[in-house]
DNA sequence: GATAAGATCATCT
DNA sequence: GATGATCTTATCA
């Protein structure tokens, strides 16, 4: 086994589709005092630009969103509802707000479903933010060599964004078909 | 099994 | 002062 390597920042200035599609089966490696975990990328979603009014991003640049308007492989978290934090990680070119949320992992078999449970068993919080991913450090992604077959992958409207008009319906959420 | 409501706070208006 | 890229628990059928 060759020592693993993050996943570089010209993986994730690609466009947002492309990375989200291509991050199914990737996987998220968390690094903390404890130890270290490492989960199989079930599920993401894409936001991208600042039309999509589901991306945070469409209300313009902000001190939140910021980030997603700086270069790819920049982990963007933030608190949702005031208990939950979410982990996207930005992409594209820099001065273009995307990001791909990551929903669900699946670690030693045993599926994390949800971005807030998934951050919670992950350790993610606030601290993260703004953190470069393509480092290897703390946090990083990395390619096991997995396979996902094309017709594995279900493409899906994304999850709590039905004010968003028309652009709640984009098929822009990527969920693997779980084998058994 | 399905649906509804409550928790709780950073961020923006 | 309103609201949300959510999750858990309670209640109903």
């Amino acid at each position: 086994m060759a020592m693993p390597k993050p996943l570089p920042r010209a993986y994730f200035n690609r466009p947002t589709l492309t990375v989200a599609r291509s991050l199914v089966g990737k996987y998220l490696v968390r690094e903390n005092r404890k130890g270290t975990v490492a989960g199989k990328i079930i599920e993401v979603e894409a936001y991208i630009g600042s039309n999509d009014q589901a991306c945070h991003a469409s209300k313009g640049r902000t001190a939140r969103t910021d980030v997603m308007f700086g270069p790819a492989g920049l982990a963007y978290v933030y608190l949702i509802y005031g208990m939950h934090h979410c982990l996207n990680v930005v992409t594209e070119r820099e001065e273009f707000p995307a990001a791909v949320l990551i929903r669900a992992v699946e670690v030693d078999g045993e599926l994390i479903d949800g971005p807030g449970r998934l951050c919670r068993a992950f350790e993610v919080d606030r601290s993260l933010h703004r953190l470069d991913l393509t480092i290897g450090k703390s946090l990083w992604f990395e390619d096991r060599g997995v396979d996902v077959p094309h017709g594995r992958v279900g493409r899906f409207p994304r999850i709590g964004v039905d004010y968003a008009g028309k652009w709640a319906n984009k098929l822009w959420r990527f969920r693997m078909r779980l084998s058994k």
